[in-house]
DNA sequence: TAGTGGTCTAGACCACCAT
DNA sequence: TGGTGGTCTAGACCACTAT
């Protein structure tokens, strides 16, 4: 037997079984994704607990992503996570070539859905201290163009980008422009400029949105982000653009394949 | 003036701006890591709400990461993250050879803090379909070796490794059996067995743990965790074994640097 | 023992959605 | 209009920590 509901000393509190019974009944498949779990007030009578109590069952499913609430309808099963497994084949030239797609839009449309992408803002500005030190610029003037970019998959919000290119390498360029890129992506265009990406430096860490990440991005609760650190590096391994992405952790993927150090 | 506290339509709900009040006073360094906040009962007088209303501030900055509640003794500021580093150097055969440590052990020390790791299980069994599918062995017989490992850094557990090694590599050698390694790490014994480590490919996800994964992390609300799905690949690019790595998020970062396919 | 967070109750009103 | 989730109240008792 599995702790009672009874007043016990020790017992599982309510609102954990509860949310125990739900999540057995999701991941047994009787509640597929897409279905509405039974309302807050029904698991109240039906459980014989207060609403509130069941409001917090559903609470943890929501926290551990398993549920979404929806305002005036229900709440969800979550669908699978479609993954786009994001690699460092997103930055070959051939694929640039071959196909004149982004790196995203290339990725998005290999999962069969529609990408889009738009220019947010772009502005001359003093870079971060991360950033900087990346790039071997200044940190206390405007050394750098910021591109803020957002990606969208089924106009679905999955991806905010912004890319820090040093003064020195964009000016008089169309990267320190809002105007049209041409043919291929920024790297294209930094190839142009004589760097030509060779390596790549990503460096990940994963935590929960901040308010306004969850905003943008759309995020329901429970959904963490990924945020990628990239460094292009060129031919010569200089390093030529720092790019900071999030990414919501549902949908998104990391893949890398790489030689291991010597 | 930002939206009264008195009733009023489309007014921000109360315990989203006294979460706003502890939030700022975080950020602002009022509020430092290692702090208490004040009691619940505290908030809820000073903020003129119920104890559940100021518990629900309390909350929200739970689950955003930026405090942790500790039964008993108080809600307190989450301390700065201290960031391990992991890249593709942990697989290196040099730094393997000079320090005779296995890779969490060197990255765990260069962070100044004291590594330990125990094999928590070994058992041959029925591999997953994505460990099968990776390794190109049999998913419906025990045809691997699964060794679990548990990792942590000042007794704090850090990560969970689960390794599995096809069987035709494993029996005979000391991969199969619970025994000490000897120098160096699991890879210095592939090594003996004819697969040197030469290229690593590495999944990740984030997501929010399971139930018994917080727990056997001792996760704090609010963490979510990195998963990273490694196949290591010998001189000749055959898969020898897959290793799923369970990371606490707020305290593991990923950092590689490779070059960029063609 | 006093104070803290953890859980729970039995209501209430509001905002949102479908019909 | 009725049902849904979102928020809130004013209590209550329990479990844990420190003194």
């Amino acid at each position: 037997m599995s702790p009672t509901r009874e007043h016990s000393p020790h017992a599982e509190p309510a609102s954990r079984q509860v949310a125990a019974v739900l999540r057995a009944a999701i991941e047994a498949g009787e509640l597929a994704p897409g279905d509405r779990l039974p309302s807050e007030r029904e698991l109240a009578a039906t459980h014989g607990v207060a609403r509130n109590t069941a409001r917090e069952a559903v609470r943890q499913l929501s926290e551990a992503g398993l549920v979404t609430a929806v305002h005036g309808r229900g709440v969800f099963v979550r669908s699978e996570r479609r993954l786009m497994r994001l690699g460092q084949r997103r930055y070959s030239r051939k694929l640039r070539e071959e196909t004149g797609l982004s790196p995203f839009h290339a990725e998005v449309q290999a999962q069969g859905r529609t990408p889009s992408a738009y220019l947010a803002s772009i502005e001359r500005v003093v870079p971060p201290a991360a950033v900087a030190e990346r790039l071997g610029i200044r940190a206390d003037v405007k050394s750098c163009v910021r591109r803020e970019n957002r990606y969208f998959a089924d106009d679905e919000p999955m991806q905010i980008g912004t890319t820090y290119i040093p003064w020195e390498i964009a000016k008089g360029t169309v990267l320190a422009t809002d105007g049209p890129l041409g043919t291929g992506d920024l790297y294209a265009r930094f190839a142009d400029t004589g760097h030509d990406i060779t390596y790549t430096r990503e460096e990940v860490i994963a935590r929960m949105p901040s308010p306004v990440e969850a905003k943008e991005l759309q995020l329901p609760h429970g959904v963490p982000v990924l945020e990628v650190l990239h460094t292009g590096l060129d031919q010569d391994r200089r390093p030529f653009e720092v790019t900071q992405f999030v990414m919501r952790a549902d949908w998104t993927g990391l893949d890398y394949t790489m030689a291991v150090d010597e």
